[in-house]
DNA sequence: GCTTCATTTCCATAACTATGGAAATATAGA
DNA sequence: TCTATATTTCCATAGTTATGGAAATGAAGC
């Protein structure tokens, strides 16, 4: 991964609401929500919310899925498991014998 | 690890000059690097460079240490680790049925 | 084709963030 | 104290991002 797409994503999820709708949507799990479900639950109204949506589609970190009038969203695991791994990588590369052991395994 | 912690301490990563700051603390070891040796091996102008480092330093990302004429910054592990914890958790939970592995082992 | 409902685009506005030169501050040594 | 060097603060400017209402688009059923 190139450092121009870890800050995309970085910035992506560097946003409260942002950040709210991709917890949402892992919760979620592989079918996601509709646009409109997550709208209402985190009472995003419905303009905004396409702006966030489309913030977090462009760093590739929700994928979209239109099933009639709906669009269904769900989190990109592997996008975010590849920032995982660089933002490791970037942690505890040269840095083996300091402090840095993971708070919990990954997964 | 509250959201706006996450946040904070993302949006101080989602910045190609502090994210490349942040690998080059990381690089560098515990001693860290006085600030002037971050500009020139970036070439970040010292101002540019002061506001940056403020950034990371708010979010805890780096530490500072004075030592005469020189403030030498180093990288934050732990709360590196803090955020790596948290995304993991934000990635993985419920949803540990989908294909969300790592792709490296954390550390 | 008309209606309904879901979502997106358009747009103006407000707020925030990044940049870097110049001046200020701080520290060490002569 | 004077000087040299390191870093930060101040400030103006430019650029980017977030917000949400209104209008437009799209999709399904009658």
């Amino acid at each position: 991964m190139d450092t121009t797409s870890a800050v995309l994503q970085l910035s992506s999820l560097a946003q409260e609401a942002r950040l709210n709708i991709f917890r949402r949507l892992v919760q979620a799990g592989a079918n996601g929500l509709a646009a409109g479900s997550i709208g209402e639950s985190l009472q995003i109204p419905a303009s905004t919310l396409s702006f966030h949506l489309k913030e977090l589609s462009h760093a590739g970190l929700v994928n979209a899925r239109q099933d009639g009038r709906f669009v269904y969203y769900s989190a990109n695991y592997a996008t975010m498991n590849g920032l995982l791994a660089f933002l490791t990588e970037n942690c505890c590369a040269d840095a083996a014998e300091q402090s840095c052991t993971p708070k919990t395994d990954c997964c």
